[in-house]
DNA sequence: TCCTTTCATCGATGGACGTCGATACACTAT
DNA sequence: ATAGTGTATCGACGTCCATCGATGAAAGGA
């Protein structure tokens, strides 16, 4: 899960043609942001840092297993990363990954 | 198609929380952005300020119907606008809402 | 050891989405 | 009018996705 990523724009002031492979990998992540529940699972950590799972849990009137899938795919998209620590796990922002996506939009 | 948009952020610094519609809003607008070839149409709009559709068509190797419902989709998320000029339908990009786009990432 | 708690994965299901050919619509030219 | 061209819509099909219950894996406590 390295997120090594190029500077790509997909619009904005001054963008480059695009790519095939470039195209996907921006559809790639947009779509991990396609979904109300992630959307809101992001905002969550956005401001509270650090997470943990129960609390998504909590939060969101989902079964278990559903908010652990949204999890897993905001992770396979590099925008959040996570650590077990004992019986608990937690989730946070990758704040790069997200200013990628913006800087995509042609900040 | 009217775009009045609230200046709600998802996620970046100092967000506020959610709450499930603006979810939904925000989710519905980059959906409109998970798709490679929608992502590719809204680049080349942003570099050619103004397309006919038959160069879209022409640009991708997909049917017409196909690129004419991608249009559709981009247009519902007001993230394009398209005018006829006789037979020619041409499409630009709707600066605002990349910008609002952009914004909600926490710019 | 056994039970409980926390989280991830599996398998199934219903619905949404991308794609296409066929067709309808709008405009132009002859 | 008729034919031709550029777009949009329709209907169908296959695939992907969100969701769930059931199950598995890991850790801690009795």
């Amino acid at each position: 899960m390295s997120m090594k990523t190029l500077p790509v724009l997909c619009c904005g002031p001054a963008v480059e043609p695009l790519d095939p492979e470039a195209s996907e990998t921006l559809a790639a992540r947009f779509r991990a942001l396609s979904d109300p529940t992630r959307v809101a699972i992001v905002n969550r950590l956005a401001s509270t840092e650090e997470c943990c799972v129960c609390d998504l849990n909590a939060a969101f009137e989902l079964s278990q297993p559903t908010i652990s899938h949204h999890l897993k795919v905001l992770r396979d998209a590099g925008l959040v990363e996570s650590s077990r620590r004992g019986t608990w796990a937690y989730y946070r922002l990758v704040p790069d990954a997200v200013s990628e996506l913006r800087r995509t939009l042609g900040g």
